[in-house]
DNA sequence: AAAAAGTTATAACATTATATTATATCTTTT
DNA sequence: AAAAGATATAATATAATGTTATAACTTTTT
């Protein structure tokens, strides 16, 4: 036996001269000779070990036997091309699959709009969107299962790698409040207004706290809650007012919500992380670049980044 | 660069590095050198532009790039490998489609049992039969529509490659009728019984009316009907006596049925046909043959055939 | 029926793909 | 730091895939 193993050329030829009627204007639409294509049948034909074509009037039609087979030979060379074509668009990073972990205020807020200007000139890509709060996010890192989150109050894990962006920092009320005729705002100017604030025991609340304490105004506590976005939702409904990122209170504007910068500087430091063992793909790479340049108006100038 | 074209090899070692996490395995496990694979793989790499796999602790992992294409990838192989074992059983006459046009009495009497027998060694083969009149069946023929035909009276044409059985008719009649005292039955001793009989344009009927008028004996006509097995069915229910290939006579032994040999011999001409342009498959020809077998014992002996 | 036109097969040979062995380089473990 | 193990590179052999030239065969035309 000439050939042992079925080769793709083979099938490629065979379904070239199926379609095309005769050895010669396959040759042609292949871009190779005539006697190369005749090669590649005779080797096939002894491969296969029946015969490929009947002669039918200077046709060439294929055998009851090639016939049987066309439909699978056909898959594989069509998946073949799709194989190429895939790993093209991955290379224009126009194919792949992101997995995102991110704090659900993320998740209805800033990451929509970021997912889908990124999404919109890459046909090819998909992602998975996975809302959890900061503990499971690290998890997720660690564990692999994902490939980029976005946390906050990130402390640092072996396994993690991490940047972190100091984001600005506003004082949030309803339209029309006291507030508004101020420039910024201070813990003076808050005064006895009713806070709506992080957790007790994150990072930001700490400092937002001792910037109260060290202007010697009291804090006075109204509702403690875990998302910025909620406690913006709390301000337009006129509950009280709130210190929250600039990231989330521009999205509540349409809602009825004004704000201030505030002041002194009490930003809050975002994360972004991705597990350090795993090279990224390149559309992760990209998506991560895409995603700290949609923040970038809202950071702190480096200049007083610590 | 270094390979314009993808080629399935390079995909094997892909495959079998990505399931055995080394190299040197993925080699040992194809059954060729290290230096092989790793070739393979620095050419692919070349050919996709991404790097395939991530270096951890000695394991090398798919990279999420690979993982993303890894299921089209194993498609392909895996049909790969089907094409090779059905081509396989192509050769063993174990797979293929034959496509069967018959006389609408042999579709319901002969056929099914030598299909059965015919398909029991032959997992993988497929058919259609399709019961229909003879003109029909002469019709898919030239048409190239069906593979191989069974029909009767047939008188030629120049696409359809045919060869005819002789097949021995007997009298039919009701168990414990007053015929059963006879060894052979001529048109004298039926007489007056009432007959059931083939159409009147029939070659066969022409052929056993012509007994009778040899014999001397009126031809007493009760019902004229296409099929042989119809008329064994009115032949049970006591309606007449008739002359039917002896092929459709031993079916109804269990339902009631008797039958002697006829005399003179008046064969029932059965023709297989195929379309004669197309070169039949292997397995078409094989069932040929083995429909042919199946009928060589109702066939008159080849010293009295034409 | 012979000639012409077109198609396919075969031969001789060049190039590329795929393998080999030998050996250097790099990683991981001890 | 040494040893063990895995991978890459170099030199080279063999098989696959291509080329051109030409013979053999089919179909169409004269």
């Amino acid at each position: 036996m000439r050939s042992q193993r079925l080769r793709l050329r083979q099938l490629e030829a065979l379904i070239a001269v199926a379609d095309h009627g005769s050895i010669t204007n396959a040759a042609a639409e292949m871009g190779i000779s005539q006697p190369a294509v005749s090669r590649l049948l005779s080797d096939l034909t002894d491969r296969l070990g029946f015969s490929l074509f009947d002669r039918r009037k200077g046709q060439l039609l294929p055998s009851q036997e090639v016939r049987f087979l066309q439909p699978d030979i056909r898959r594989v060379l069509e998946l073949m091309r799709q194989i190429s074509d895939v790993s093209e668009d991955i290379n224009k990073r126009r194919a792949g699959h992101i997995r995102i972990a991110c704090l659900p205020g993320f998740a209805t807020s800033h990451l929509p709009d970021v997912v889908a200007s990124f999404l919109e000139r890459r046909p090819g890509v998909s992602m998975t969107i996975e809302p959890d709060r900061p503990e499971r996010i690290l998890e997720w890192m660690i564990g692999e299962q994902y490939d980029f989150g976005v946390t906050d109050g990130f402390a640092g894990h072996p396994a993690i790698d991490s940047s972190n962006l100091q984001i600005r920092t506003v004082c949030v009320f309803p339209k029309g409040h006291r507030l508004a005729a101020r420039k910024t705002i201070t813990p003076a100017d808050i005064g006895a207004e009713e806070i709506i604030h992080s957790r007790r025991d994150s990072e930001f609340f700490e400092k937002l706290h001792d910037a109260f304490q060290a202007a010697n105004v009291e804090f006075n506590s109204l509702v403690e809650i875990r998302q910025f976005t909620a406690a913006c939702e709390l301000v337009c409904k006129g509950a009280g007012i709130a210190v929250v990122s600039e990231l989330d209170a521009v999205k509540y504007v349409s809602q009825g919500l004004d704000y201030r910068p505030f002041r002194p500087l009490v930003p809050h430091t975002l994360s972004l992380v991705r597990p350090i063992t795993q090279q990224p793909s390149m559309v992760t790479l990209e998506f991560m670049e895409h995603f700290a340049n949609s923040l970038r108006p809202f950071q702190l100038d480096s200049a007083m980044r610590r």
